[in-house]
RNA sequence: GCCCCCAUCGUCUAGCGGCCUAGGACGUCGCCCUUUCACGGCGGUAGCACGGGUUCGAAUCCCGUUGGGGGUGCCA
C-alpha cells in the first residue's frame, strides 16, 4: 500500500517499528491555495479549470464560455459552419485573453504524420478563433537534433502552407525560438524554482530507489521523495560523497484535474505521480522545465498536442502553479489531448513504417490540400456526409470539441482517394504548374522548359490531367511523346500477332491525307475492326504499344495525332520489326 | 504491478435520449460507360464489444467486465 506519498516523517519511522496509521496529507501546505481546495475535506485537491463534475462530456469551453449553445439542451443549435464571427467573442481563454497556440517540434529524424496532424489541428484551432501561432523548436537534446531534421520540418511547414505568426525565421517578442539559445532563461527560471519551496535537490541514485520501492513494497513507480526533507547532515554526507544533486519538483498532495478540450475531466491523484527532475545533475534543463516555462513566458493559452503526454500534464499543471506562484506564468494553459496516429496492427505508427514521413507525400506527388484534408480526417470530420474540403472550410467549421478521442489508423488507400479528389478540383493548367517540377526531375521535360516541351505539354496535359491521382503519375504517361526517338525504348512487349495488328495499323495510317485524331480514329477501326474483326481491346492495344512503349497511355488516338506522323509511322515500322 | 486514456462496418467517421430499419467516405464485390489506364455512374457487402442499470424510450447517460493503447526513475 502506498496511499500516501512517503512523507519524510514517514520514512523515518518506517523501518523503525510499525508504519504509522495512513494519513491523508493534509491540504494547504506547500503551495496549495485555500480557494482551490475541495469542499471535501478527506478529499483535498487542487481543482483545475471549472471540471464540470460529474459530465463525460462538459461543454469543453470553459468558464461558461458556450458560443454555441449548451449541446445537451441545444439541439436547434446548428453545430456546424459557424463563421468566425459569431464565436461572440470567446477565444476559449480563462480571462478572455486571445488565443496562442504554438508548434513546437523537436527537431530529431523525419518529421511524422503525427507531428503533421498535429500542427494541423493547432494551426485550424489557432486560425479559427483569429489567435496567435508561436513556432519554437525544441532542440535542448544536443544528441539527437541535427540541422537536416530542422529543415527538413521547416520545409514540411512550409510545403503544407501551415503559417506562424511569431516564432523561428520570423522572429518576434519572445526570441530567441529556438531552445537552444535560451540557456539563461532556463537557469534563471530553475534558479527561482530552487529558491523556493516548490523543489528539492535529491541525491538518490536508481538503484537506491529501486531498492527502496521493493522494501517497502510499493506498487508505484517512480521517484518515492526520500530527499523531500533531507537534514544538513545528510546533505552534508552525500556532498562528502561527491554526489551531485538534480532538482527535483515536489508534487502537492491531492488531485489534479483539469479539463481537457478532447477528453473533458482527467483527474490524477498525485501520489501516482512522482516527484520529477527539472535538471540533470550537470545541470542541463530537461524537457519538464523548458517545455512549460517557455509556454509560460511566451504566453500559451491553449496546448493541443499527442496523447502520449497526456500523464505528463499533472506534472506540468502542478508545475505551473508554481511558475504562477513565482510570477513567471501568467496562468496554465488549457490542455488538449489528441488521439494517436497508429499504423499497422495496434501500434502506434512509428518512424519506421514508410508511410509515417510525412515529406514522402509531397514527394511522392501529393498535393499539400490531398494530405491535409486526409490528416484532417484523423479525428475530426467536417460533418456526417462530406470529407472533401479545403483549408479554409476547415478554419471555418474547426472546433476542439468536436475531435473525435479515440486512436485512428492511418490508411494509405483513402488517403490516396482523397488526394485523387483534390487532384479532380484543380484546372489542368494548374495540375500542369505542379507537376512541372517533377517532369522535369523525371528528365521528361528540358529544365528549363524549352518553347517546343512546352507546345507539347500544353497539347499533351488536358489528355492526362484527368486521369491521373498524383503529380509524379503524369511523367511515364507522357515520356514517349518528349524522348527523341533515337533514345524511344518500349517497356511492354509486343507478341506475334500484336506485330501483325501493328503492321496492319501501319498501312492504314500511311494512307490516311490528314493526320488527326477523327482521321486516325477512322482509319485505324475500319482496318483493325471492320476489316480484320479484331475486338477493339485486341486491336489497340498493340499499336497502344507500339507508339508509347506502354499498356497504359493517355488515350490512343490522340496521342497519336500530337506525337504527328512521322515518328508515329516510325514507331509502328520499327515495332513490327522488334 | 500501478496510473491514465480509448471502444459505431475491414478502415476513417456521423451520431449529443425518440428523427436509427444506424448515415457518409475509403476498401471490397457486381454491373454500366469505355481503345488501355484512370475518371464517372448505379447497386451490393459490412458495424453500435459484453453485462447490468437509469428511462415510457439507450448507439447515445451511469456502473461493471472484457479488449486495445499509453505512461511509469536525470528522454521528448
Amino acid at each position: 500500500m502506498d496511499r500516501d506519498r512517503p512523507r519524510p516523517a514517514d520514512l523515518r519511522r518506517r523501518g523503525a517499528g510499525p508504519d504509522p496509521p495512513q494519513r491523508r496529507p493534509e491540504a494547504g501546505r506547500l503551495h496549495e491555495r485555500p480557494d482551490l481546495r475541495h469542499p471535501d475535506p478527506d478529499r483535498p485537491r487542487l481543482q483545475r479549470h471549472d471540471a464540470a463534475a460529474g459530465r463525460r462530456h462538459p461543454h469543453r469551453h470553459p468558464r461558461g464560455c458556450r458560443p454555441h449553445g449548451d449541446r445537451r439542451r441545444g439541439g436547434s443549435v446548428h453545430r456546424r459552419h459557424r463563421l468566425p464571427h459569431e464565436q461572440g467573442g470567446c477565444p476559449m481563454s480563462t480571462t478572455d485573453r486571445p488565443v496562442r497556440v504554438r508548434f513546437c517540434p523537436s527537431p530529431t529524424g523525419s518529421p511524422h504524420v503525427g507531428l503533421a496532424r498535429t500542427a494541423l489541428f493547432n494551426w485550424a484551432f489557432a486560425r479559427h478563433h483569429g489567435g496567435t501561432i508561436v513556432f519554437r523548436m525544441e532542440d535542448t537534446d544536443r544528441e539527437r537534433s541535427t540541422q537536416e531534421s530542422y529543415d527538413a520540418i521547416l520545409d514540411l511547414w512550409r510545403w503544407l502552407g501551415l503559417t506562424w505568426d511569431e516564432g523561428i525565421e520570423v522572429g518576434g517578442p519572445h526570441a530567441p525560438y529556438k531552445q537552444s539559445e535560451r540557456g539563461e532563461i532556463y537557469a534563471d527560471a530553475l534558479e527561482k524554482l530552487r529558491e523556493s519551496s516548490y523543489t528539492y535537490e535529491c541525491f538518490c541514485t536508481n538503484e537506491e530507489v529501486d531498492a527502496r520501492r521493493k522494501a517497502s513494497g510499493s506498487k508505484v513507480m517512480g521517484y518515492d521523495g526520500f530527499c523531500r526533507e533531507l537534514s544538513a547532515e545528510q546533505r552534508a554526507a552525500f556532498e562528502a560523497d561527491g554526489r551531485a544533486p538534480v532538482v527535483r519538483f515536489r508534487m502537492p498532495a491531492g488531485s489534479i484535474t483539469w479539463t481537457d478540450l478532447v477528453r473533458g475531466d482527467i483527474t490524477f491523484e498525485t501520489e501516482n505521480v512522482p516527484d520529477f527532475a527539472l535538471c540533470r545533475a550537470n545541470g542541463d534543463p530537461l524537457y519538464t522545465l523548458v517545455n512549460p516555462v517557455d509556454d509560460a513566458l511566451m504566453g500559451i493559452t491553449h496546448v493541443l498536442r499527442g496523447e502520449d503526454l497526456l500523464s505528463s500534464t499533472p506534472r506540468q499543471i502542478a508545475l505551473y502553479d508554481a511558475l504562477v506562484a513565482l510570477g513567471i506564468a501568467q496562468e496554465t494553459p488549457h490542455f488538449g489531448h489528441l488521439p494517436y496516429v497508429m499504423g499497422q496492427g495496434n501500434k502506434k505508427l512509428s518512424k519506421r513504417d514508410p508511410e509515417a514521413h510525412a515529406l514522402a507525400y509531397r514527394d511522392q506527388g501529393f498535393l499539400p490540400e490531398g494530405l491535409l484534408n486526409y490528416l484532417a480526417l484523423l479525428g475530426w470530420a467536417i460533418s456526417g456526409d462530406r470529407d472533401i474540403f479545403s483549408l479554409e472550410e476547415m478554419v471555418e467549421a474547426f472546433d476542439i470539441a468536436d475531435v473525435n478521442p479515440n486512436p485512428a489508423r492511418f490508411d494509405l488507400k483513402k488517403a490516396d482517394a482523397i488526394n485523387a479528389s483534390h487532384m479532380r478540383l484543380l484546372s489542368t493548367d494548374e495540375i500542369t504548374h505542379r507537376a512541372l517540377p517533377f517532369l522535369k526531375a523525371a528528365g521528361v521535360v528540358s529544365d528549363p522548359v524549352s518553347d517546343a516541351d512546352a507546345q507539347m505539354l500544353e497539347l499533351a496535359m488536358p489528355l492526362v490531367a484527368e486521369r491521373i491521382n498524383k503529380l509524379t503519375e503524369a511523367a511515364p504517361m507522357l515520356d514517349f511523346l518528349f524522348v527523341d526517338e533515337a533514345s524511344f525504348t518500349r517497356t511492354d512487349e509486343l507478341d506475334g500477332p500484336g506485330r501483325d495488328v501493328v503492321k496492319a495499323a501501319y498501312d492504314a495510317l500511311s494512307a490516311i491525307d490528314t493526320w488527326s485524331t477523327a482521321a486516325i480514329d477512322e482509319a485505324l477501326r475500319a482496318k483493325l475492326v471492320d476489316e480484320l474483326g479484331l475486338k477493339p481491346r485486341n486491336a489497340f492495344g498493340p499499336v497502344r504499344i507500339a507508339v508509347s512503349g506502354r499498356k497504359i497511355s493517355p488515350p490512343l488516338f490522340e496521342s497519336l495525332e500530337l506525337l504527328g506522323r512521322e515518328r508515329s509511322l516510325a514507331r509502328l515500322h520499327d515495332a513490327m520489326f522488334d
